[in-house]
DNA sequence: CTCACAGCAGTTCGCGCTAACCTATTTGCA
DNA sequence: TGCAAATAGGTTAGCGCGAACTGCTGTGAG
């Protein structure tokens, strides 16, 4: 049973050596329609015996229905988002959709280029991450007529539908806990946030309720690449040098602000009574850590699940009526570097 | 400039759009072939006030092409995976060829499962991690006529390229460098191997050098599934608990090494002369901790540019010759944990 | 003036598959 | 017994695009 030449195999070939009609085969293949289980055995022996793949190009072409779900998110190296794609797989596992990642690096450019590129492939949906897309974008998005829902957040206008988190909110939240817990001389240490949205909103958040409470942010410092555990540790030392009299620092992330928590617990500092530290995510790596980091998890899991939830009803249904928003919320977790 | 109905757009509303035929607009969006300027300004114009997208199903179907490379790995939670996906997609970035993931979870079946849908959407060519895969699998692959590189691993039987390193001939490394700084009792902790193929050879090269050394292994504990980091702390504590006498922990990654060595770190153990701790990956994430972890790097960036460089090369000319194997040299860091 | 050829654009056909429709037989049941 | 309905499979006509070819015009060399 082997063939001469390399040309790909066809549905002919599978039809031809099992002696039924192409459409037959594909019948078989696909599990639809009657077919007798005398014909059915051929014919999947046939398949086996030639070694046929389908060819999912022409079935998509010819049937109208590509069941893909494009995920567009940032990055993959910030850990948050391998955990909502764990979310979306789950989600999707039993239906018959597929996720397929596109990365952005956080350039509204190359999330321009890399939804073009996905939607010229005819997806069943996409999920794309955040609320901040360029004009073009957000005129694919609307002329694709598939289902569109942006995850992580909350705060503005959707497309289509929303599901996440108010990044605001969670700023809000932690401001509260560290004002009531008595801190006072606070600082802040993130990314370089001009095109991390979320990390704004949380900052912007934080520092309103500051102000209304009569605080100043005491310092800041931002930061971009390099290993964000390397760079918590640097940021938060440079900080303590400049600023020696503060007692509380508040990090846009968990990575970074296990880098300072390894670094001040180095320096025998006393956590949280003379410094109290705070991040964001609630990753799952903090477990390892000597102290547990007081953080807000942000729900990324669930995210993920519910957004790809919501294209499979919406494919297996168009007309369905489901909510537009999905607000999730974070919820404080103090560990052991947030006094109460 | 609406549209009544959502009907997807399609080449001929473009062509209609701009008073030319369907074949001059194809012509325009793929600067292929001659079209006079004012021609070309006309169907762009008319292309971008549709919002046309094209549709590759049907394009990739008519010419034949799919310019997608499968990358199929087992996880995207183990930082080298993300990390072989930057060199790839660093080395693609020059090309038209696309990167799509495939994710086996250490799963023989779901890697069937999962390279079966990915060729099915014929894709230029297939860069699978590792050279362990089911007979069906490797049939696939063979009949795919397809350019296949195997990656991380070169010890044992390609089906087409390899590129990687022998991690066999790394168990020994490391093996060497213990037994020459002199330290006799040695437990080795990492995850249940069964299926992670490459942790097996290094511990089987290990384990060798040891054993040729006179050295039998004093202890082991393989963990599986929890957060890495957490999961050292604890394999390392239950492990010093049953046998107190060990000088020198090797792990089988760095994240649980570095659990490990924050572990031994509180517990205030003189590192590396009481105990020797060493890891295997050189993750970036290990600059941050307190100590620098002994390590091995595993080439994973380059690794995957390479690989990538070559699918590249055989899409672009599928006579070109080039070698079937690829090995790169992994180097030891000794870090501050391992004696000198 | 003729011919060759470049520049530009249109036509035909088919990629491999499936939706929709159609035919031939068998079955069930009043 | 008769007839609708179910079962099993074939036939036809595209899906939207690009490869390959064809046709038309204008230019410049001989």
């Amino acid at each position: 049973m082997t063939r001469q030449d390399s040309r790909p195999l066809t549905l002919r070939d599978v039809s031809e050596a099992s002696g039924v009609s192409e459409m037959t085969v594909s019948r078989v293949l696909r599990n639809r329609g009657d077919v007798s289980d005398s014909t059915r055995k051929k014919v999947l022996e046939a398949a086996k015996q030639l070694g046929y793949v389908p060819n999912k190009i022409a079935g998509a072409l010819a049937s109208q229905r590509v069941n893909l779900v494009a995920v567009i998110i940032p990055s993959m190296s910030n850990m948050v988002f391998p955990e909502v794609m764990t979310g979306i797989s789950r989600a999707l596992e039993g239906t018959d959709l597929q996720p397929v990642v596109g990365i952005t690096d956080y350039l509204p450019e190359k999330e321009e280029k890399v939804l073009y590129e996905m939607l010229s492939w005819r997806p069943s949906g996409v999920i794309i991450a955040g609320l901040e897309h360029s004009e073009a974008s957000r005129a694919m998005l609307r002329a694709a007529g598939i289902p569109v829902v942006e995850i992580m957040d909350v705060d503005g206008m959707a497309i289509d539908t929303k599901v996440g988190i108010s990044h605001r909110l969670a700023g809000e939240k932690m401001a509260h806990a560290i004002i009531e817990a008595g801190y006072k001389r606070i600082g802040f240490l993130g990314t370089k946030m001009p095109l991390d949205h979320r990390a704004r909103k949380r900052f912007e958040g934080f520092t309103q309720v500051m102000a209304k409470a009569g605080i100043e942010m005491a310092d800041q410092e931002f930061y971009s690449g390099g290993s964000a555990l390397a760079k918590g540790r640097e940021l938060t030392e440079a900080m303590l040098k400049r600023t020696p009299d503060i007692d509380f620092l508040y990090y846009s992330n968990d990575m970074i602000g296990a880098g300072g928590l390894l670094y001040l617990l180095e320096k025998g500092v006393d956590i949280p009574a003379e410094i109290g530290l705070a991040g964001f995510n609630g990753v799952e790596l903090l477990q390892g850590l000597p102290r547990q980091l007081a953080t807000m998890d942000a729900c990324r899991t669930e995210i993920g699940s519910k957004a790809a939830e919501i294209i499979a009803q919406r494919t297996a249904d168009p007309e369905a009526d489901l909510p537009k928003k999905i607000e999730m919320t974070p919820v404080i977790s103090f560990g052991d570097t947030l006094k109460r």
